[in-house]
DNA sequence: CATCTTGTTCAGTCTTGACAAAACAAACCG
DNA sequence: CGGTTTGTTTTGTCAAGACTGAACAAGATG
């Protein structure tokens, strides 16, 4: 989703840009790594996660070649990676009156949580249907057993997450959490 | 863990070996690959899922060279996965006196969770130490909210992993659920 | 129009990791 | 002891995919 944004704003910002402070600055070096690495975990590219810590810490868009020069990657990368994350909606892509280049903000929807919540959705269905090939036939009770708590743990994992969306999606003044 | 059974039990089991009525079969076939495909992305190797699928679909420990066998491959990969989800706490080393081949039951105890819990408080760590940074040099406030947003999440993911994992601890007889 | 800017796509390189075959180790058996 | 069974470790191959540079497309701009 590409939104408009109405200010350009005097290209100043008190994020991973401007300002040096060197102890805040290497903090932020360890969180965007840090991203890099858990995304790499679920399976993002880690210039994706990077991508995602460096938005985290950007109160206002950045601008697609700062994102390259920031991370030290190459502008193909970023094109990659911000169109993934675009479309699974972590991010958004920002663009401004007169201004051609394209900016990038993090999502303040958490919108990867219902991803990983379809995934536990669908590992619950999997048990679920070999329960009943298995009821159907007499198997084992031990392991209609062991499949019914196969169910009962990932449809519980699951609602769990979505309370937490819900929970929220009302928190705070109505955008909340840049959740990954 | 290895663990010793009294039992030799013999060797005929309601499980995915002895009787292959052939719809169950199947259901078995599919299930124990889409345990593989769900494995893969919890990046555990493809085969280390398989071997929980075949697992927690036999009510009786099997045999080493059985499991190779059933899933069409080496002896290496077998050896070298169940080591893998052995140490992990997934599976369970069975030895039986007077037999000196090893046999693999699934862990009744949810031990993969411990790990997944584990994942996300280290995440909310990373978004915590973030916060505490820019909190003593005085950041950008949307984004000192943006890690409260974070760690919340993160730390109420894993108090709800661990509350689930109690409540299955108490819930049936004492041994349940082969959660992966 | 020629040229610059900005972002995308393509082709190639490089890394990582899964897997297997073979060599190996250890325990048992005769 | 030599030979067998059982599992492990090592070595090599292969495939997947991340990343890059280069070619490309589409506007702007002089």
């Amino acid at each position: 989703m590409t939104v408009s944004e109405p200010t350009p704003a005097p290209e100043r910002a008190a994020g991973p840009s401007a300002p040096p402070d060197l102890g805040v600055r290497a903090a932020e070096e360890r969180f965007i790594e840090a991203m890099g690495l858990a995304h790499e975990e679920d399976r993002l590219p880690r210039i994706a996660g990077r991508l995602v810590g460096l938005l985290i810490l950007s109160p206002e868009p950045v601008r697609f070649d700062l994102l390259a020069e920031r991370l030290r990657v190459s502008r193909a990368s970023i094109s990659t990676n911000t169109r993934l994350l675009e479309n699974m909606g972590v991010i958004h892509r920002v663009t401004r009156p007169g201004d051609r280049r394209d900016y990038f903000r993090i999502n303040e929807e958490p919108g990867l949580l219902l991803r990983i919540a379809d995934r536990y959705r669908a590992r619950q269905a999997d048990a679920e249907e070999m329960k009943q090939a298995l009821l159907a036939k007499a198997g084992s009770a031990v392991v209609v057993e062991r499949l019914e708590g196969l169910v009962r743990f990932y449809s519980a994992l699951a609602d769990s997450l979505h309370r937490m969306l819900a929970a929220m999606d009302g928190g705070r003044d109505a955008s909340r959490s840049g959740a990954t």
